[in-house]
RNA sequence: GGCGCGCUGGUGUAGCGGCAGCAUCGCGCACUUUGAAUGCGCGGGUGCGGGUUCAACUCCCGCGCGCGCCGCCA
């Protein structure tokens, strides 16, 4: 199941088996087969630039544009810029950089552009009599809009004439009135049992700067009003939402039939929520603002950005989505499946390097002094193709300091004094001693190796229980590696306890930073062997994880790498209990 | 209160009347110059009560429980 399975592909379509469609899939494909579009498949994908990208986002992203992709039709970026008090440029910069990493591109399209548009629409529906300019202030609409079981009161102003009603917005339009004086108003049902329908807003007055439109504008469209809009001018067949629009597609539907235009359907189907983490832009915007995180880009951050910064391929986070599905109910996905797609590939495709994080000094009494090697190393043992690298050996090594016990248990398969382990493509070495400082801290090894080992294989059949990774000291290279662990301790941070803060369960530990592990000095050209679609250095450091060059190198002064997911480790399982 | 959705193994889900599958997690075994990877094995059908049917996890009805949404945000 491995080989063939794509790994690129944000549907579930393999060439084989039954396809098991999803529901969405399943609708697109009955209108195919009725004809209800003429054949055509139109969704989009409409941030609104008020943050950055995450993986949420990712999934909706996968859906909209896998499915134009798997239906051979198009899927539109589409700005949703219609709240200038929460957007900005560098918004949109993020989500249209993010898209293209992730793998998608489709025509970027601006709900600003239609604003006009809107304009003279909202004008048609006030001469039918469908709306009406409010004069109540919000805390007013709020009292006449009633309760969840109470139905609301009709607005004084319901019943203008189509001419005062006219003459109003007009004189919104030009700037005549303050904020939040006035707004425009769909005439619908003041005692639905939805309240969506109670009269919503169209339009309120901001007079606010736009980054695209300026100060054009100082009426801005609400959401309910603009989206089918948008999705109608675009001529979108199957605009996709999540859930909680459900209550609010009756609304969608009843704007664009007042109109008589164009009319897509609406579909809702389940965000994504992962544990361990939080997803809404509000708490990811606070994590940001109050530096609890080093920004939108943090390795720790669900944010496409911070997971791209991790290290972490699009290819994964595409069959990650894909693996996820698409449901039509809320639920929670274990982190560790989006780790385990990202293992999934970066197994196959990450040049193995040797790194020693924490290091321990070896001497090799045997091995002539000022004497060194090369040995033989493979790239890739998942790809052939990867070829080897050339390792120097000496004297003077690193190893891990946790692979050296001095009084081992049982089921620890490392050094240990007496004990013989193999250096990885190198030799078997024997634990002569273990030298301590005045406090009583291991400071070095003194080993002997067998020169008859040479690569790693012991020519009397001599089996050894352990492989260690390694490094020649004189030839090291410094560099400093950022390990990260997950953001909070807690599954689910958004539910929180009386008198507690989401924040309380940050993982203080999220972050630990080494400042001089001992890399194996052709890291770089061992590392450029393999090629990634976003030009991301990335490696494994054997025995440990994964790992992604980060951009802080060049003003650091030495390689700066971010652990993106460790290696399963059965042994730290072991050791826990 | 309304609308919507769900209730299958530890977890997340698939099946659209007759075989319960996938992923993840856990455990065990094999193999192994990464205690990695890989391979194999083990771990389930009830939310409750009715009904339709030769046959229901799958269809229908009622109940229960859970979740989501109800801003001049999107």
């Amino acid at each position: 199941m491995a080989a063939d399975r794509p790994t690129d592909t944000a549907d579930n379509t393999s060439s084989d088996a039954p396809r098991r469609l999803n529901f969405v899939q399943q609708i697109i494909e009955d209108d195919l087969r009725t004809g209800k579009w003429e054949g055509r498949v139109a969704t989009r994908f409409p941030p609104e630039p008020n943050g950055y990208l995450h993986i949420g986002h990712a999934k909706s992203i996968c859906l909209n544009f896998g499915l134009a992709r798997q239906y051979n039709g198009t899927c539109n970026l589409r700005f949703d810029d219609t709240n200038p008090v929460k957007e900005e440029q560098e918004y949109i910069d993020s989500i249209t950089a993010d898209i293209r990493w992730l793998g998608f591109e489709g025509p970027v399209l601006f709900a600003s552009d239609y604003f006009g548009q809107m304009y003279t629409w909202a004008v048609q529906l006030i001469q039918d009599g469908k709306a009406y300019v409010c004069d109540l202030s919000a805390e007013e609409v709020r009292a006449h809009r009633g309760t969840l079981t109470a139905p609301g009161t009709d607005s004084p102003f319901r019943n203008r004439s189509v001419a005062e009603n006219l003459d109003l917005f007009e004189r919104m339009r030009r700037g005549e009135f303050p904020d939040g004086s006035r707004t425009l108003r769909a005439k619908i049902d003041m005692a639905s049992p939805n309240m969506n329908l109670r009269d919503p807003a169209m339009y309120r007055i901001l007079h606010a700067h736009h980054p695209r439109t300026g100060d054009h504008w100082c009426i801005y469209p609400m959401y309910d009003w603009a989206h089918g809009l948008e999705d109608s001018i675009e001529r979108i067949t199957h605009s996709i939402c999540t859930l909680e629009f459900e209550n609010h597609r009756p609304l969608y539907d009843w704007f664009l039939d007042a109109l008589g235009i164009y009319h897509p359907q609406q579909i809702e189907f389940a965000r994504l929520a992962l544990n361990y983490t939080v997803m809404s832009k509000r708490k990811l915007l606070e994590l940001v603002k109050t530096k609890r995180v080093s920004g939108w880009d943090d390795p720790r951050m669900p944010t496409l950005s911070g997971l791209r910064r991790r290290g972490v391929t699009p290819e994964s986070i595409r069959t990650f989505c894909a693996d996820v599905g698409v449901a039509k109910f809320n639920s929670t996905i274990d982190v560790t499946r989006l780790e385990n797609a990202v293992r999934d590939d970066l197994n196959k495709r990450a040049p193995r390097v040797m790194a020693v994080l924490n290091p321990l000094k070896v001497v090799i009494t045997n091995y002539p002094e000022g004497q060194s090697e090369e040995l033989d190393a493979v790239n890739n043992p998942e790809d052939a193709s990867a070829g080897t690298r050339r390792v120097p050996f000496a004297r003077e090594l690193f190893i891990e300091a946790e692979d050296f016990m001095e009084d081992p248990p049982r089921k620890f398969f490392r050094l240990g004094p007496g004990r013989e382990v193999r250096l990885r493509y190198a030799y078997f070495i024997t634990c002569q001693e273990a030298v301590k400082d005045a406090a009583g801290n291991i400071t070095e090894l003194r080993c002997t190796y067998d020169p008859a080992t040479r690569g790693g294989d012991a020519p009397d059949g001599r089996k050894v229980k352990g492989t260690l990774h390694w490094v020649s000291a004189a030839h090291a290279v410094d560099a400093e590696v950022r390990l990260y662990d997950r953001l909070f301790n807690v599954e689910n941070p958004d539910k929180v306890e009386e008198g507690q803060d989401w924040k309380d369960h940050l993982n203080p530990e999220s972050l630990r930073t080494i400042p001089a592990a001992k890399l194996e000095p052709n890291w770089r050209e061992a590392a450029n062997r393999a090629s990634w679609t976003d030009e991301i250095a990335r490696v494994q450091f054997e025995r440990q994880g994964y790992f992604a060059l980060d951009a802080d190198t060049a003003k650091a002064g030495r390689p700066v790498f971010n652990r993106t997911v460790t290696l399963k480790d059965t042994w730290a399982k072991i050791a826990g209990k």
